[in-house]
DNA sequence: TAAAAAATTTAGACTTGTCTAAAAAATTTA
DNA sequence: TAAATTTTTTAGACAAGTCTAAATTTTTTA
């Protein structure tokens, strides 16, 4: 099997190539908090397994054996924030660190169980898809509630940023996942957004009206 | 925090303190499946570290602060062998190596998290004691089918053995944890022994009678 | 389009954990 | 108790993964 390391240079890749299709060497080593020197031999490694594409200079695409494994370790990574906040009551905010270490158990039968155990959830925590077994999931697109006028509406599904800071925020304000809103007010001079949640008007700012997504 | 490799090497020491006071380096290597002088190379780590007592060619023990480790890995396979069998429904024979892998997930509010998601269990899917989270477990001694004479009676309550070979062999013949089984005969032969298990008399061998356990 | 800046790779080094072969110490045997 | 055997340690090497500093390539700027 692939080492640690391995694991989560295919999982960084993975996260990159969904907003650039080429990867950048300097954008893997700001995501593993590594060197960019580290990051080229790591590089030579992976497309020796043949596991990315990679020319000297030129940013690497996953090959599909390496989309398959980032996938799964994903998978395994939502799933054990699934079970984190459901069963073992974490906040939402809590489960990431965990599961980054949990994420490389590498038994398949273990975490084909534990999606049964939850009755084979489709989303964690944070709203992000879990792929099945197969790697497959839906992939429906989400926009910022930045978006938005006045009078729109919809069902919080995602968050751009992941940070525990912006968790402890939206959890505080009751801006979760599930909770529909509507679009009350713009404030023109800050493009700051009046939400009708609930039976409350929440007031957020442009800053997070851009990282809070809902369903198209 | 401490490596994988001495998280395993402080585990190891602990189970073999359990037959020698001194636990030697052959020992070790044997049990992790490693040469003496790798094992050399890391009790000089460790005795750094201040985790084991370790003198040239004398063998070695445990300090205080490497047991509280100790205990704690083991605190966390007990735990998730349990969870393994338990909510998931794996036999008890097929945990072990999983176990092995999720025993250094560091995180010690998730250990402690599923301590009680499961109700604090005492004891794991093979008779083990579970320590808590101070360390502490009942310790009571048991003793092996073996020693009894005929008429005797007992409870299972471990395994000497924990090999999937003879875990899956006691659990065909439903001789596990928690069942009452008294001697109705011991062959002069060859001391192979016939036990009354609820309804059922079974024969066993005594390499069996020596290897299964039960509370004195 | 040549110089400057930024990105990437190479070279050489270091740590952790492992190994084999050889040396040294401890234990057993005769 | 001296020789033989076993156990343990030392010496030197290697792979994985990382780093800094320097060289190279690409991209941007003027
Ligand atoms: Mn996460
Ligand atoms: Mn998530
Ligand atoms: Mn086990
Ligand atoms: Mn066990």
């Amino acid at each position: 099997m692939n080492t640690l390391a391995e694991e989560n240079y295919l999982k960084s890749i993975y996260h990159l190539s969904l907003n650039d299709v080429n990867v950048s060497t300097n954008q893997i080593a700001a995501a593993l908090n590594t060197k960019a020197a580290s990051v080229t031999d790591m590089l030579k490694k992976l497309a020796d397994k043949a596991l990315i594409n990679y020319a000297k200079y030129q940013g690497v695409t996953l090959t599909a054996a390496g989309e398959k494994i980032a996938l799964h370790i994903i998978r395994k990574h939502r799933l054990w924030e699934y079970f984190l906040v459901e069963k073992l009551h974490f906040k939402w905010d809590e489960v990431h660190e965990m599961a980054e270490e949990m994420e490389h158990i590498s038994s398949i039968e273990l975490i084909d169980r534990l999606d049964k155990f939850m009755d084979y959830p489709k989303h964690d925590p944070h709203g992000d898809p879990i792929p099945d077994r197969n790697g497959n999931f839906k992939k429906y697109e989400l926009k910022p509630i930045a978006a938005l006028n006045v009078n729109e509406n919809g069902i919080i599904s995602g968050v751009r940023d992941h940070s525990p800071a912006f968790l402890q925020y939206l959890g505080k304000q009751q801006l979760t996942i599930g909770k529909k809103i509507k679009v009350t007010e713009i404030i023109d001079y800050d493009l700051s957004m009046i939400l009708q949640v609930e039976q409350t008007e929440i007031h957020i700012s442009r800053e997070v009206a851009k990282n809070l997504l809902i369903a198209i």
